[in-house]
DNA sequence: ATTGTTGCAAATCGTTTGCATTAGT
DNA sequence: ACTAATGCAAACGATTTGCAACAAT
């Protein structure tokens, strides 16, 4: 994956931030397989690769993603730091039992774009749709407890 | 407010709960100015009139009343256990700067309520809009640093 | 060479838990 | 009276911070 690394580290200069090893790893991880991780998944996650990653520098890392906007935060039901590596605008399903979530590739149209009944003076930025779901592993776990 | 404790109290003991001092006070406070407050807030909220009242019956007290469906818990940007008391599904926007909730009193109808591309087997409970907002006091306050 | 970033440890903050006391039914 | 709920303090887990060593530019 040398390509991959290389196109991680050209993106990550040109948003001005330095391509240092950290960085890059954990875009790579999330390109990789576009999951949703918690801060502390993510560093077991790179620690096999990285053995000297820090779990400070992962939050570090992730504070400066997000504020390059090269990365979001998520909506956490669990409390939890979570990370999308997808930056674009889409719509999420979330697992009302895992919290597990799933990027949906098409975005559902929402009639009302700007909704009637906020306070005076707000501006909509944006919006999106959120789904409760059951996933499958949890449709076949029902009576098992939360492993997330 | 005497009224308004009492329909509250009758409310828990149709729910199968003892109308303790705490749920009262909560569910009062939560219909008296519909805020998303997390838990310490709520303590800090709630001191004032109960002196006694201690942060961890605070999160009893929400777990209980989450478990019986008179209060529903919140995904929060923040990671911190943020409390909704209108239980009928309805769309939220989102302060993107200071995190503050609003209810939408319209929920806006959803084009596609089963979405494409999610994995084989999970299957849809229910689905609503998120507005990601700017509020009337962070526009302008603009340059303040986060207070939530 | 300069300055931002890292890794470590300690600190902090939100939440949970154990247990004796208190209060609702 | 019975039992669930409370308040306190201690435990816990996730995130943040201070700082010296290090690495990207």
């Amino acid at each position: 994956m040398r390509t991959r690394a290389a196109a991680v580290a050209a993106r990550l200069r040109e948003a001005g931030l330095r391509a240092t090893a950290p960085r890059v790893a954990v875009l790579e991880e999330l390109e990789r397989n576009r999951s949703h991780p918690n801060a502390l998944e993510l560093h077991r996650l790179l620690s096999a690769r990285h053995p000297s990653l820090s779990v400070s520098t992962v939050y570090l890392t992730i504070e400066a993603l997000v504020k390059a906007g090269l990365l979001r935060r998520l909506p956490a039901r669990d409390g939890r730091l979570r990370v999308d590596g997808v930056v674009e605008e889409h719509d999420h399903a979330v697992c009302r039992r895992c919290g597990d979530v799933f990027d949906l590739p098409e975005k559902a149209p929402i009639a009302r774009s700007t909704p009637r009944g906020l306070p005076k003076g707000t501006r909509v930025l944006s919006a999106r749709v959120e789904y409760d779901v059951l996933c499958a592993r949890c449709q076949a776990r029902r009576h098992i407890k939360h492993s997330n």
